[in-house]
DNA sequence: TCTGGGGTCCTAGGACCC
DNA sequence: TCTGGGGTCCTAGGACCC
């Protein structure tokens, strides 16, 4: 039996949070910026009207936004993993199952609903979202995920539509009649290296790549490619389901530059400890994991310096101090003195549920005392047990200026009314 | 040392996504 | 001067084996 998904994406979302808590942002060109400050990451409608472009530097666009009077804000992360956790919750209570895909997407699974009117009944989750978080989305629905992508993006645009595409009830002709609309590049799945691809073929629109020849596109765009064109052919493929985690990532640039070891390992040292907190909090633990550094390759005339290496601990774990010693000692293998470092990251894998692999010789999930006492003094007091060596960190991460309080996530920063 | 096909495993890098 | 961070999956090619 054909399945029926609804694809719900919450629209311009980390600027949606903050005009929940600032509502005279609203109607204004409002821009959220990514970590440091760098980049443009969010933009209101407004802010993309004006031609504002996603992942612009914020130099370079900061004399535009000043003329046309935008709003800016730093991001404010933790405010909005909270708003989208509140609005995963209204529709986990509308809907038997729901698979979320990102921050602010989910999938909804409507299968068993659809002798509703699902036009309907979208229309009800949509308004649901709205009053009970401030957030407005759109809704795509259509037998494949693809489609429902496609739908979601024309319900943004056309607002005659009051956020909801319905795909589900259309006919195969009704739907190429669409996708003979939707630019290539547009389709979910088709990236930059593929568009150009498909241009210099003269591949213009959705419809033109669903019927392209199959083992040209199986050949050229592997697997991936060929899901991509069944779906739009109505054909599910139960394209991008992710389960699991396999991996997590922890990884900043700096504010300034870093030039010592024991600086560096200070910023390490702070990745090790939130990693450790995201695996403890999720119930999992993981035995491989890499660390990396390099110089800032935008400045022409510092020599660069990029490397990488892989650590395997002795046994899967969640301990932050466990991870850190095996961080420390991937670092010493691959720091160079004599150069000034712009980013590190660490990268976590093979991650197996806590207690998977109870060694021969124990007979108790291993648990760490430390770090739940840890975990649970900084769930109250954000960031006040730190690992030792975290203190050589000199405070080159997260330099925020614009950013707006915590109002759903910490006692102090609540919005108070007068 | 050459001849030759066939298989697995691992890894780096490519491509895409939000 | 200032240029994000966090993910997944696939593929080609090398190393090694029979």
């Amino acid at each position: 039996m054909s399945k029926v998904y609804g694809l719900v994406d919450c629209n311009n979302f980390f600027v949606s949070c903050e005009r929940v808590f600032d509502p005279k942002l609203r109607n204004i060109p409002t821009v959220v910026l990514s970590n440091n400050d760098g980049c443009i990451v969010a933009r209101s409608q407004e802010a993309k009207a004006l031609g504002v472009k996603m992942g612009e530097p914020l130099f370079k666009a900061k004399d535009f936004l000043n003329k046309h009077n935008a709003e800016v804000r730093s991001s404010n992360y933790s405010l909005y993993a909270d708003m989208s956790r509140r609005v995963m919750s209204v529709l986990e209570e509308m809907v038997p199952e729901i698979e979320i895909y990102s921050i602010d997407e989910a999938f909804l699974d409507l299968t068993s609903l659809r002798y509703r009117d699902l036009t309907m009944y979208a229309k009800q989750i949509k308004d649901s979202v709205y009053r009970c978080t401030g957030i407005p989305v759109s809704i795509g629905v259509a037998k494949t995920k693809t489609l429902a992508k496609i739908g979601n993006h024309i319900a943004k645009k056309n607002l005659t539509l009051n956020g909801v595409m319905d795909m589900n009830i259309m006919s195969v002709k009704q739907i190429d009649g669409i996708l003979k609309n939707i630019p290539v590049e547009d389709v979910w799945g088709i990236g930059f290296r593929s568009y150009n691809k498909l241009r210099s073929m003269g591949v213009e629109s959705a419809y033109n790549f669903k019927t392209l020849n199959e083992s040209w596109i199986r050949s050229q765009m592997g697997i991936n490619g060929w899901k991509v064109q069944q779906e739009l052919g109505n054909l599910d493929c139960n394209f991008h389901h992710n389960d699991i985690r396999k991996s997590l990532v922890v990884s900043r640039s700096f504010s300034g530059y870093i030039e010592h070891f024991n600086e560096l390992s200070g910023v390490l040292a702070r990745f090790s400890h939130s990693a450790g907190e995201s695996l403890r909090e999720e119930g999992v633990e993981a035995k491989y994991l890499s660390v990396y550094i390099r110089t800032n390759y935008y400045n022409q005339n510092h020599k660069q310096y990029m490397n990488s290496i892989t650590v395997e601990l002795e046994e899967h774990t969640n301990s932050s101090s466990v991870i850190l010693a095996g961080v420390l000692q991937g670092l010493k293998k691959i720091y160079k003195d004599g150069f000034k470092y712009r980013k590190a990251g660490i990268s976590i894998f093979d991650i197996k549920p806590e207690g998977y692999q109870l060694g021969m010789f124990t007979n108790a999930r291993k648990l760490d005392p430390v770090f739940e006492v840890v975990d649970s003094v900084n769930r109250k007091w954000k960031g006040s047990i730190k690992l030792g060596r975290e203190l050589f960190s000199q405070n080159k991460i997260s330099a925020k200026e614009l950013v707006s309080p915590n109002y759903t996530s910490s006692w102090t920063e609540l919005l108070s009314v007068h």
